[in-house]
DNA sequence: GTTAGCGTTCGACTAACTCTAATGTAATGG
DNA sequence: CCATTACATTAGAGTTAGTCGAACGCTAAC
């Protein structure tokens, strides 16, 4: 199977713009052209640009996937330099998941908070002291 | 208490740049300054710096946070659309949870894969077609 | 045969930092 | 008393990872 790229980016849920940013800058080195200068993928492109996509969702930067990149290509003899950069990718994540989970909470409190101020009529009593206009009738933060 | 901006900046967890930054963008509207023009930040501004930052790293827009104080300033009529805003912010941090574990399970299946290798001896079975530079030896994307 | 609908390239623009350079003040130390 | 250190300031340039507009080309349909 070939496709072409907005068939791509509605498969991957990305734009054709960001599929072109990563094939200019040499991160799509197997993907082909057809007799008028289009880009052609095939499923093995899909393969990796979903390894791409995977690590830049988890905060890798552009130019080490491009290494990692580069790692693949040499061959066998940089599996031990793959897996470290897995590993590394592997605890970035744990730690990004546990860090949007606190902030998930003070998130939630909010709502809970705004909610209960909206069905209850009552006054907001968590309003950091400076961001009061008046304290007396106004305490809504 | 009061604070100096690399005090802050170590409490938070952020540079001393994104600090001026925020403040530089008035979306810290409270700091004063000493007589050295030197900011001072109180414990409320601590508390008000610990929402951008919440909504930052959930990944709100700079503009949005902006508006979202903007709102606190204007009183208890804004709860509704603070209300909404945070419902909004619940969702894509979870839905952001989700895909960070989806990622991660990608991530902890290379892992796996990479010691497998390493620790049996094995070749890689899992290379993209096109990124096998030789398919008879080297396989170990 | 021209219009619609794809695709292309190049280059400008953006968000949110991140950093450098030039400068200022305050405390310490010979 | 002056110098060095340490920290602050500002303005502005640089970076990353896209995002988009303009100008253009090919092909299929009316």
């Amino acid at each position: 199977m070939s496709y072409t790229i907005h068939e791509v980016a509605q498969k991957m849920g990305i734009s054709t713009y960001t599929i072109r940013y990563y094939h200019d800058h040499g991160m799509l080195p197997f993907v082909k052209r057809d007799e008028n200068n289009n880009r052609i993928f095939e499923d093995s492109d899909l393969e990796w640009l979903n390894i791409i996509v995977c690590l830049r969702a988890t905060g890798m930067p552009v130019e080490r996937i491009h290494h990692y990149l580069d790692l693949v290509q040499e061959g066998e003899c940089t599996v031990p330099e793959r897996y470290e950069m897995m590993k590394a990718q592997q605890e970035r994540t744990l730690s990004e998941i546990t860090a949007l989970n606190k902030h998930l909470s003070t998130i939630n409190f909010k709502v809970d908070h705004y909610a209960d101020i909206i069905e209850n009529n009552k006054p907001d009593m968590f309003v950091p002291s400076n961001l009061r206009n008046n304290p007396t009738t106004d305490q809504t933060a």
